[in-house]
RNA sequence: GGGCUCGUAGUCUAGCGGUUAUGACGUCGCCCUGACACGGCGAAGGUCCCCGGUUCGAAUCCGGGCGAGCCCA
């Protein structure tokens, strides 16, 4: 083995010798199964940071499983339609996708997602996921979208899908709806301004250009200043029509005037009182953006400009009493971030039964358990149902058609799936007899795709096994993905879509800010793994906290490549010495790393199970390099060099070598494939995650084992402060002990002739400190427990002996309290007379030391 | 404005009712000892954000501040 371990050399070499077979589902196998809704990502071409802590993640969970004997359905799907391909298609090609044929433009789509998703495959990867790429699935292609089609079929049937009229939010740029979903909110300064409609009534709003929408005005029904306008009516300025002024618990006194214009419509608060209060609608801005008829003189102007002219009129009539510069947020489009407005439009809509899914998102195991608290305060604050139509063309198109002669809708029968309304023909004629129909333009939202995933890896409509096992995915969209996942599987299949769901965090840059290209802190995985390797890449992932943000950090990944050396340097070490070891005679320190090995498998094992890999991760490399490195190799190396007792040595480094890279395999795949394969036949990842072995933890060795450590930390500490070399040779080391110590280690590790003796004839104990163990007395002298504390360390030297060997009665203000040895700590100095030499305490030994 | 999360050595972080608060990186000594100098041995470094409360006992639980982040209105 060379010295240095070349992780970047290795890890291309697997990658390359690894067969992607041993990673396929299989249905007939008879072990249980184990099955992964993973995230399709949207194929952007890079594979970021953010799905390698993700993915990293769930090849954690997906290789430990299978260790542990389950079959493992680990897929990989690509969540392609939507309008960022859209945009970026028509930026490469100067295209406007409503100037070409619907046909030819979607086939751009395609391609350049193809294009994208080899990037994205590629990293995936080189990253060592144990992906079963059989099990792709790609949301643009007719085999996955016509189950795409088949669930709208089947939900419209339910009738929880349904065409309706209603406010919905559009973009006047994209000229398109959007969901709730993708509006962002920006803060930015605006004017909020004091309008004058009667003498009477003052108005104070951000958007005047709404002022001929206005269909009336609501004060708070508490606000003494207006009760005397309650009920009256006011003329709107622009269109001159009457309008009531209505009480509503939600206007803001505090707010402008106190009195509100309510538009239909300006903003969802608006949706709200129309809705409440049954008011009428008076649109005046076209989808485009522009101003219409109601508008009267404004007619054609944009909304920015309309404003500007309303106010400057405004001001000559002096209707305009002041303005007043304001914080605002505004509801912008993710896109384009142009200001959004509210159309009533003709839509198709999922039906949002909210009680109906919180019950089954309850039935569901959520970690960590709060993240289900984001799903219900989202939940319980929608106000209205999922808009599903979209008007784009990259997207699963809508199987719907409308009659022509009676305007009749017709849906497609499930045997005519996968069509496309706009170019297919309905394979039968309307109920009225008519043959022409005109094909639904609308297309769905890409969330109808992905919120079948679970759904589309079990083979449904032929389901083979439902729910599955696991939904590992970002916090970031639980009210989205997760959200319309349950729901989706609710009306198909009236089950959970998955028994458990894990949340991960995401991911910061180094500076603790989102990673942005604009604030230019973004970390590819690509430098990571080009500079350090995968396996570096995936111990920073399970640094993580599951379900906390986690910053990237160069840092981590450097300790982690350093630990990769360490590993190697151990497996390098102990692969020199092993071959014909022996159990049968076993020394204490064997015994004694071989148990605290069976106790980090244990500790490891249930790190596992919780998902909290930092503590596995942490706990095995603490193992392997303080407990094994630092401590036993360097005890047995006396052993192994001198030939004396050394089948012990070589058992046991074998032993925990070979159970230490197993429990390290689901983490770091690529290092301990490469130590396996040099002592051990068949993949790491095809064998068992270790058990512990109950009859190999032995407390009495680990006493003993952590006693002989520090025994020789004290020694070394000792030898320093002289400053003598570690290895100088002394002339006599005597420990006088109860416990079971290996001279013969202990005697190659100091380097002198060590001697152990029970009997500490000349040994004096002195008492130097009582530590009250507060566990015990706090819960039995509750309130008392200060004051005896105090006597206790004012008793005389005899009280205080007599408390260690027997206890001790003792008097608090009359009240007699008897104290027991057990109720304390006490450290003891060890005067021995007659011996010339360095003495040194440790827990329960005394040392000797002549230099 | 609401929901959720977080605030612990110079930096990042564990712990989330009980002796001396964990680890990593960094810093400072000493050491190239036959696995590893990407190493070893040793050391320094903390008002556990602030204020109140509960308790025999609080970094940990509760209340109130202040600050940060994410999601949403």
């Amino acid at each position: 083995m060379e010295k240095e371990y070349k992780a970047i050399e290795i890890e291309e070499k697997w990658l390359k010798q690894w067969d992607e077979k041993m990673y396929y589902f299989d249905w007939n196998s008879k072990k249980p199964h184990y099955i992964i809704d993973t995230p399709p990502p949207y194929p952007t071409g890079s594979f970021h940071i953010g799905h390698a802590l993700n993915w990293c993640i769930i090849d954690f969970i997906a290789r430990y499983k299978r260790m542990n004997g389950y079959e493992v359905m680990f897929p990989q799907g690509w969540d392609c339609h939507g309008l960022p391909t859209e945009v970026k298609v028509e930026e490469k090609y100067g295209i406007r996708k409503n100037e070409i044929d619907r046909e030819k433009f979607r086939e751009l789509c395609v391609r350049f997602t193809e294009e994208n998703i080899k990037k994205m495959r590629s990293t995936a990867k080189r990253l060592g996921f144990s992906i079963d790429w059989s099990k792709e699935y790609i949301t643009m292609y007719p085999e996955y979208y016509v189950k795409t089609q088949l669930s709208f079929l089947r939900m419209f049937k339910n009738n929880s899908i349904y065409r309706g009229y209603h406010p919905v939010v559009i973009c006047p740029r994209c000229e398109t709806t959007i969901a709730l979903a993708e509006i962002e909110y920006k803060k930015g300064k605006t004017k909020l301004n004091f309008i004058k409609f009667s003498d009477e009534v003052v108005i104070a709003t951000t958007r005047p250009e709404l002022i001929p929408a206005c269909v009336a005005l609501a004060v708070n029904p508490e606000d003494q200043r207006y009760s005397n306008l309650i009920g009256k009516k006011v003329k709107v300025p622009i269109s001159e029509k009457e309008v009531e002024i209505i009480p509503d618990e939600a206007v803001d006194p505090s707010f402008g005037t106190g009195i509100v214009m309510i538009c239909t419509f300006g903003d969802r608060q608006d949706v709200k009182w129309w809705k409440k209060h049954r008011l009428e609608m008076r649109v005046v801005i076209n989808r485009d953006g522009t101003l219409n008829e109601l508008a009267g003189k404004y007619r054609g102007l944009k909304i920015a400009e309309a404003r500007e002219k309303i106010i400057e009129d405004f001001k000559k009539e002096g209707r305009l009493l002041k303005q007043v510069d304001i914080e605002h947020s505004v509801g912008v489009c993710w896109r384009c971030k142009t200001p959004v407005e509210i159309f009533p439009a003709e839509q198709w809509f999922v039906r949002v039964d909210k009680e109906k899914v919180l019950e089954m998102a309850q039935k569901i195991k959520w970690v960590p358990d709060f993240m289900f608290e984001r799903l219900r305060t989202w939940v319980e604050s929608m106000e209205w149902d999922w808009v599903i139509s979209r008007q784009r063309v990259f997207a699963t198109p809508i199987p719907v058609w409308y009659c022509k002669k009676c305007g009749k809708t017709m849906v497609a029968e499930e045997e005519w799936l996968p069509v496309d309304p706009t170019k297919d023909k309905p394979k039968k004629r309307c109920d009225c007899g008519g043959d022409e129909f005109e094909g639904e333009k609308d297309v769905l939202d890409t969330w109808m795709d992905s919120s079948i995933t679970p759904l589309a890896i079990v083979n449904w409509p032929n389901t083979k096994e439902f729910p599955v096992s696991l939904r590992p995915q970002g916090h970031d969209i639980i009210r989205t993905w997760a959200f319309y996942t349950i729901l989706r599987s609710m009306e198909l299949m009236n089950e959970i879509p998955w028994r458990e769901i894990v949340i991960n965090g995401i991911v910061f840059g180094e500076d603790g800010r989102k990673m942005s290209k604009s604030i230019g802190n973004v970390i590819s995985p690509e430098e990571v793994f080009e500079k350090y390797g995968a396996d570096a890449l995936r111990q920073w992932a399970a640094s993580g906290v599951i379900g906390e943000d986690l910053i990237f950090s160069w840092r981590e990944v450097v300790a982690s490549s350093r630990f990769q050396q360490k590993l190697w340097s151990v497996a390098r070490f102990a692969l020199m010495h092993i071959g014909n070891g022996k159990a049968d005679n076993l020394r204490i320190a064997d015994k004694w790393i071989i148990s605290k090995l069976n106790k980090l498998i244990a500790f490891v094992r249930d790190a596992m199970e919780r998902y909290r890999f930092d503590e596995a991760l942490k706990a095995i490399r603490g193992f392997v390099w303080y407990d094994f490195a630092d401590n036993y190799i360097e005890l047995v190396k006396g052993r192994l060099y001198s030939r004396k007792e050394a089948e012990s040595a070589k058992f046991t480094l074998e032993y925990v070598l070979d159970r230490v890279l197993r429990l390290l395999a689901p983490i770091t795949p690529f290092i301990t494939e490469e130590i396996w394969s040099k002592f051990r036949s068949g993949s790491i990842h095809m064998q068992s995650y270790p058990e512990v072995e109950k009859e190999f933890v032995d407390e009495n060795a680990e006493r003993a084992g952590e006693e002989m450590k520090e025994i020789i930390s004290a020694i070394r500490k000792l030898k320093h402060d002289k400053g003598l070399a570690l290895n100088a040779p002394l002339k006599k080391v005597i420990i006088f002990t109860t416990l079971e110590l290996d001279p013969l280690d202990l005697g190659f590790a100091t380097n002198s002739e060590v001697e152990i003796t029970k009997e500490m004839p000349m040994v004096r104990e002195e008492i130097t400190k009582i530590k009250p163990k507060f566990a015990i007395i706090g819960p039995s002298l509750k309130d008392k427990a200060k004051q005896v504390l105090k006597i206790v360390e004012s008793l005389s030297k005899e009280e205080k002996e007599k408390l260690l060997s027997e206890g001790l009665e003792i008097n608090l203000n009359g009240e007699k309290i008897a104290l027991k040895p057990d109720w304390f700590d006490f450290e003891v100095k060890r005067i021995v007379e007659g011996l010339e030499a360095e003495k040194i305490d440790t827990k329960s030994s005394v040392v000797f030391v002549s230099c």
